[in-house]
RNA sequence: GCGCCUGUAGCUCAGCUGGAUAGAGCGGCAGACUACGAAUCUGUAGGCCAGGGGUUCGAAUCCCUUCAGGCGCGCCA
């Protein structure tokens, strides 16, 4: 249940990526460092992609060194190029600026590596940093009361990016929904909803101060009368309550889903609020943190002492009234969520939210989790422009766009690749008439586009009878003369990926990815339009198919990620 | 008042666990289809990284401060 993605390939899941450029260099740099005595862990060392012009990678080791070895930067630098260079998988190592060393890797190492992408495909470009742990993914848990909005179409399209992304990291990913079903706000949805009945019904009744106010809980109302005529006509709403919001949030569920899916995001697991109290989890959180010391009573009512966790204040779980505070079964859903047996919890929240985040850390802090084990993402704000004009937006006055009318408007593919092309804590600004009137130019065509040309380019061959149809099959070795500088350029671009997949992952930053594709497919464009790749010259039109190949691959793998598809033809 | 996020090219944004001459897309200007898809490509202009101070070999990045925008600061949810 935990592995639905279909995406994951579960024979090639245990292999790790052992040889990519970035690996390779660190290992030599760990020997390199012993042979200074410099105790330097592998991992620690940082790695950067310098400029073009500089090399293929480049470190500033030895300007780190200089202080604990005491000597000049240059001067250790020139040691550790000493003991590295003998390595034939550099083309070139040298020192520049203040004690930089870059490396050019050879490129018979630069074409087996690309071989050996073609060879292994999706195992190649991962890099298994989850190593099984179990990390869960809670994201959207929009109330049932209405319809998706922007904001959670972005929280949907991160949420859903995150768990491909670390599900293909060797994580083991669980992608929840939690349904606030049980708290104040699906009961007014109900009252909205009964008001209007019994307006309908020529009843009218005063409609909620606070209550929703959009066309669709007229709809609901109509669709009441519809399915039960005027059996509840007159009747209080405290003897129809169940029934109203039942069948109210129970509708808007399936709508929410419905849109959801649309726009190809899947939950694995629904956790509902109601079931935490029927399951007596609520009661089972506060004695939970009672036994651990962490509660007291004041004034009447109950309080969780999350200022022994960092938070500003002390934080009530049940009123003087007798009611939980809304942040208590919130605990016992966090709590559950670790004896579920998962070894990171992310909620991705609006950013609206981030007031709550000290006393939830505390509490799961309070219940004998590590801090680090918790971590919530914050979604930013989506404003919508309309030719450069904003677009008010008001939920109590039931007018904002909905992730419905925006997916319908642009499509899917283009509203998730443009939520994912910026950090998630960064505002968001989307033209509406900007994202369809430059839909030619909108950068997911960009990269789509560079896949379908791929594929095109495969149609082409076989038609012109090229030794290859779908893709040459791929051979033991390629004599590393046969490409030139721009193709070397793009390989390098490729054997990339998992180093940038690898940072991705690790900071939980899907949009690493999007940059990425954009700057592979750039490089591709750039490459199709000065090179011909089905030419008179058999040798060289296999090479070029193979590269080609190759750079399909990383373009499906990196969209896959972001959940846009990567289409054939456009 | 306190806290969090943000401030980088005309616009939208990357770069932020300190590294070399700060990048991309869009928009502007000037160009490229008798060859695999012009949803593409080439060239060009555009910057006191909001302002100021500090830390050090080195700051868009870290610290302090001012300014501007957003969002929070309930026994609401």
């Amino acid at each position: 249940m935990l592995l639905q993605h279909g995406f994951i390939d579960k024979e090639k899941k245990g292999s790790v990526n052992e040889h990519t450029m970035e690996r390779h260099l660190r290992t030599i740099l760990q020997d390199a460092c012993a042979a200074l005595s410099a105790d330097v862990q592998g991992d620690a060392i940082e790695i950067q992609v310098p400029k073009e012009e500089f090399g293929d990678l480049s470190t500033p080791l030895a300007m780190g060194l200089a202080k604990p070895l005491r000597k000049a930067p240059r001067a250790i630098a020139e040691q550790i190029v000493q003991t590295v260079r003998a390595n034939d998988v550099f083309e070139k190592v040298d020192i520049a600026g203040p004690g930089f060393i870059n490396f050019t890797f050879a490129k018979p190492f630069l074409v087996a590596e690309m071989l050996r992408l073609l060879r292994e495909q999706d195992a190649f470009l991962r890099e298994d940093v989850g190593q099984g742990r179990k990390i869960q993914i809670e994201f959207v848990s929009a109330n049932p009361t209405g319809p998706l909005h922007l904001g959670h179409g972005r929280g949907a399209a991160l949420g859903a990016a995150l768990a491909n992304l670390l599900a293909e990291a060797g994580f083991i990913v669980e992608k929840e929904f939690y349904i606030n079903d049980a708290g104040r706000q699906v009961r007014l949805l109900g009252l909205s909803v009964y008001a209007r009945y019994q307006d309908l019904l020529g009843r009218p009744v005063p409609f909620p101060e606070d209550g929703y106010r959009g066309d669709y809980i007229t709809d609901l109302a109509e669709a009441v009368r519809a399915s039960h005529g005027d059996s509840y006509a007159g009747k209080a709403f405290d003897d129809v309550a169940e029934f109203f919001i039942d069948f109210a949030y129970l509708r808007m569920l399936d709508a929410l889903k419905q849109d959801l899916a649309d726009f190809g995001v899947v939950f694995d697991t629904w956790q509902s609020e109601r079931d935490l109290y029927r399951e007596n989890l609520v009661e089972q959180g506060i004695d939970d943190l009672k036994r651990r010391g962490h509660i007291f009573e004041h004034e009447g009512a109950v309080w969780f002492r999350s200022t022994d966790f960092g938070d500003d204040k002390d934080r009530v779980l049940v009123k003087q009234d007798g009611d939980y505070t809304y942040f208590t079964p919130d605990i016992a859903y966090h709590r559950k969520k670790f004896e579920k047996g998962f070894d990171e919890v992310i909620d991705i929240w609006g950013a609206d939210h981030h007031g709550y985040i000290p006393r939830m850390s505390a509490a799961i802090q309070a219940l004998g989790h590590p801090k680090e084990s918790f971590r919530v993402l914050l979604v930013q704000m989506v404003s919508l422009l309309k030719a450069g004009q904003p677009v008010q937006m008001s939920k109590r006055a039931g007018e904002f766009i909905t992730l419905r009318e925006i997916m319908d408007e642009i499509g899917p593919d283009t509203t998730k690749f443009l939520f994912l092309t910026r950090r998630s804590d960064s505002q968001l600004e989307i033209d509406i008439e900007v994202a369809k009137a430059q839909s030619s130019e909108n950068p997911v065509f960009y990269v789509q586009y560079a896949h379908a040309r791929i594929n095109s380019i495969f149609e082409k061959a076989r038609e012109a009878g090229a030794p290859a149809g779908e893709a040459p099959s791929v051979p033991d070795g390629i004599d590393a003369s046969l490409y030139n500088d721009d193709e070397y350029r793009l390989i390098r671009k490729l054997l990339l990926y998992p180093m940038m997949f690898r940072g991705a992952a690790n900071t939980r930053e899907p949009h690493r990815v999007t940059f990425y594709l954009q700057e592979l497919a750039a490089m591709f464009h750039q490459y199709y339009h000065k090179y011909r790749i089905i030419t008179d010259d058999a040798a060289v039109t296999t090479v070029r198919l193979l590269l080609c190949q190759a750079v399909r691959i990383v373009l499906r793998h990196g969209l896959k990620i972001l959940g846009v598809q990567a289409p054939e033809k456009m």
